[in-house]
DNA sequence: TAGTAAATTGATATTCATTCCATTTTTATC
DNA sequence: GATAAAAATGGAATGAATATCAATTTACTA
């Protein structure tokens, strides 16, 4: 797998008979400039601005759907009244985890993955075969937890 | 613990100066009658309505608010658009955790709990101290992985 | 290369969950 | 029962997300 991420939506795209247009690219660059940050529509529209400053509001949200849709990224929710997303950097469904500060509210990435066992025994118990998980811990960093 | 859960409500609310007001008690009703079926607040506003039908939709909005910051009830996230309350029933945060089926959105509570291990390992290598946590299991269920 | 159908876009209108605000009602206290 | 404080109210405001629609762009075919 040596094919760029651009190269690769692309690809995708393709297949669902959807094109690669300079919005979408511009979209996507945006993204992918700021991984890590968990950006909302807003935000990343505010960014997309910067340098195509005709797009619209619309489109930005438009390419978030189609992007999700593709598993190119996926939508998490911090409880802060927006979507925010996030690339979906594997190509299966093992990402990471989060932290969530109950103080600040800063959002801190977590790489173990240690659901696999809880997954199993789901599987077997409950009868539902599982596709994705989505995990995340409440807290306090180590900045509030004084 | 032989205290009933309205009583174990009241004392919450006294300890932080609250009142159990008609409208409250006649929210937590509901809840109580609705256990396991994850309410949205406009659902629970509709059903509060049929036994006390001046009541505002803000007061609702406003109880679950107070009611989750009592840790009496707390709030889920399907991505169905809306907050769904829970009760938290357990008398600390180790609550179970959803299964929800991608095809015709059914939700599936599994009590499992392996997480400790995961906590104690986020705990030590990420200077976070956890408090809670929030898992969510995506994929198909029997009806519909056939 | 011209012409046509399909896809995409951007501005605007709309929807829907949630919050805000001024007013009214209820509760507790003396 | 009078009074002050707290809570509840409806309606309006907000703000994120979606739908609408005419105009533009793109891909394809003759």
């Amino acid at each position: 797998m040596k094919t760029s991420f651009i190269e690769d939506v692309k690809a995708k795209l393709k297949e669902k008979g959807y094109k690669l247009t300079t919005q979408r690219r511009v979209i996507i660059d945006v993204i992918l400039e700021n991984q890590g940050n968990h950006l909302s529509p807003e935000e990343i529209y505010s960014k997309v601005k910067d340098k195509y400053p005709e797009i619209g509001l619309a489109t930005v949200y438009r390419t978030l759907q189609l992007l999700e849709e593709l598993n190119v990224i996926y939508k998490l929710n911090f409880n802060d009244g927006c979507n925010r997303y996030e690339i979906n950097s594997g190509n299966d469904y093992h990402h990471h985890h989060h932290l969530i500060c109950l103080n600040c509210g800063k959002v801190i990435e977590v790489k173990l993955d240690l659901l696999e066992d809880l997954e199993e025994k789901i599987e077997k118990e409950g009868d539902f075969k599982i596709v994705d998980h989505n995990v995340k811990f409440f807290g306090y960093c180590n900045e509030c937890k004084k």
